[in-house]
DNA sequence: TGCTTTTTATTAAACGGTTACATTAATGAT
DNA sequence: ATCATTAATGTAACCGTTTAATAAAAAGCA
């Protein structure tokens, strides 16, 4: 059985597909249409359930209010959490997430960005990968609404929500400086993405600011392609072969997951000589005795800047003014456990 | 500046759409287009990088190779790592997937079918929530491919993906008995999902299989609109109340979770004395001192069966022969840490 | 009354593809 | 030479909406 379209409506309401489609539309006051009409229409609508069909509305209008969500991995809690937010209240807003994780792969990126586009959807959330830049320019030329969070990409000129990591990190560092540390560890994964570089140089920064000469050897560069054992057993071998270490600061919560998991391997324990604390939180790190501190990202925060940065874009894309770039950066709390 | 179109293509090449659009639908062999041709138009094609409008498209032939994943919350994990696995697998096969989380409020879930409907999404994949047999039904009807998973609804005959819930709790429970538990609680969430019951019933089971008598007392259901931190505390009440209590079946592993908090506060050991176990694992129970044993439910494959079920269902409704009825049934495995 | 203006509703042209059917040219059969 | 067949491509209808343009009827006004 066919679903119903406008066109049944309208006969069944025996007037024309444009009086129907004028009051689907909530034009019907502006259009004159009589109120007794409106009534009739719109009882006939409702008894029969009808819907329109997006698909027929969205080639006619040119836009489909649908929103590509790319990010690395979607069942990243950080990602999924994000993912949930967005949804929620894009939703409030008549839109729709369409997502697709890149798994870190340029190629699966790009098409995703082409399959997009043939999908006609009306704006992009992305936290994107080095070698996306040219794709994301040509939205924007197009005057595609975009926003990036989470990471940018070095010149490219558009909206993004970032997290201060350089003072992320900088807190974190000094935390373990004030508990009196002096071999500080930094672990990081090794992707080349301007986010983890800020944690570096925030690393650095609070070391140089309590005189303490950073030492290269006890800074850990993990390959993002490991696995999760293999990630463990670095860090195992890496802890081994610097006895010296007496605190650790983990770029991600990934990672800080992982050294846990060696450090339990290990038996090595953590206490007030061995400190560790992790770059983005994670329930595990209350859970786990003794409990790990961790610099938090506000993520509901991030979310609600995307979608309102995305929708402002949208509104603007409607009225074919120019796009603004809008760049947000929020700060990452220290949470002392 | 306006996106290319078939037409663009057709007088760039001068030729008909129609010989472009056989071209880009691979019909160019059956249709006896020029071998020439062929290589001309497609030339263009790519040197244009024109990709078909898929909104036009799916207006013709009527399928939007979309898929609408619908749970109650994109952001759990367990859902979370389903829908990277899904969106994955059905990205190799062409097919797109929007999603929505119901958070388990009916309005939403009714209205997301609704809204789904009205996008022309060719399939549905869904953790369903009492009230929405009668939709699912009428999807059915309509002969559009439906997968459920996780739970099924009572009266429902659907295509489905479920865990053996009795087994799983049957096995949790046994291995409580096995370690010499006689007052054993168990917490879950107070939905009305068979699911949930299942869980029950294979405590039940176990209990009575070894001739303890289940106590009504030290089963506790939690409310499902709880916070986190109202759970922490009506556990802290609740084992209060009954010191007796010398080991817990947690029914999903968020549960668990604040039960581990609970715990936490109370100042509560986790040891030979006294046993936990959790449905459904997180690396949580792994990480935690001591790590606390758990029934595993096998998502990737959970996500196969989902994905190779609603494939099917599409290319069966492609060739509009009649929808099959397949339910799997996955068992889960215990972990005993 | 005859003309303009306002009110109310309709007609028909898009949107960008797919595809049944028509057309033309070339080849083959008789 | 004539007709049927096949190869290769084009024409136009259609999918279900939106919306500019227009028409018809009612009202206002001199």
């Amino acid at each position: 059985m066919k679903p119903l379209s406008i066109k049944d409506i309208a006969k069944k309401a025996n007037v024309s597909i444009t009086t129907v489609s004028f009051i689907l539309n909530g034009k019907a006051e502006k259009m004159r249409i009589s109120q007794e009409m409106i009534a009739k229409v719109e009882k006939i609508i409702k008894e029969l359930g009808f819907k329109p069909n997006q698909v027929a509305r969205s080639l006619r209008t040119g836009n489909t209010k649908t929103i590509g969500l790319i990010v690395e991995d979607i069942s990243n809690p950080f990602f999924a959490s994000i993912a949930r937010l967005i949804e929620d209240k894009a939703y409030k807003h008549g839109y729709k997430i369409i997502y697709s994780s890149t798994e870190n792969n340029l190629d699966k990126a790009r098409g995703l960005i082409k399959m997009f586009k043939s999908r006609q959807v009306d704006g992009y959330i992305i936290a994107p990968m080095v070698g996306m830049e040219e794709d994301i320019r040509e939205l924007l030329t197009d005057r595609t609404p975009v926003v990036v969070f989470d990471r940018n990409l070095p010149g490219l000129e558009v909206s993004s929500v970032l997290i201060d990591n350089v003072e992320g990190a900088f807190l974190a560092t000094q935390f373990l400086i004030q508990k009196g540390k002096k071999n500080i560890a930094f672990v990081n994964v090794d992707v080349e993405v301007k986010q983890i570089k800020d944690r570096f140089t925030g690393y650095e920064k609070a070391l140089k600011a309590s005189k303490i000469k950073a030492d290269p050897n006890i800074c850990k560069l993990i390959p993002f392609s490991n696995t999760a054992e293999e990630t463990t057993n670095d860090l195992i071998d890496f802890f081994t072969a610097n006895p010296q270490i007496d605190a650790v600061l983990f770029g991600t919560n990934y990672l800080a997951v992982r050294g846990l998991f060696c450090f339990k391997e290990m038996n090595k324990k953590i206490d007030k000589d061995f400190k560790v604390i992790a770059y983005d939180d994670h329930d595990i790190f209350q859970l786990h005795s003794p409990s790990i501190s961790a610099v938090e990202q506000p993520t509901e925060e991030i979310a609600d800047q995307v979608i309102s940065l995305i929708l402002k874009g949208l509104t603007i894309s409607e009225s074919f003014e120019e796009q603004q770039l809008n760049k947000v950066v929020l700060s990452s709390r220290l949470i002392e456990r």
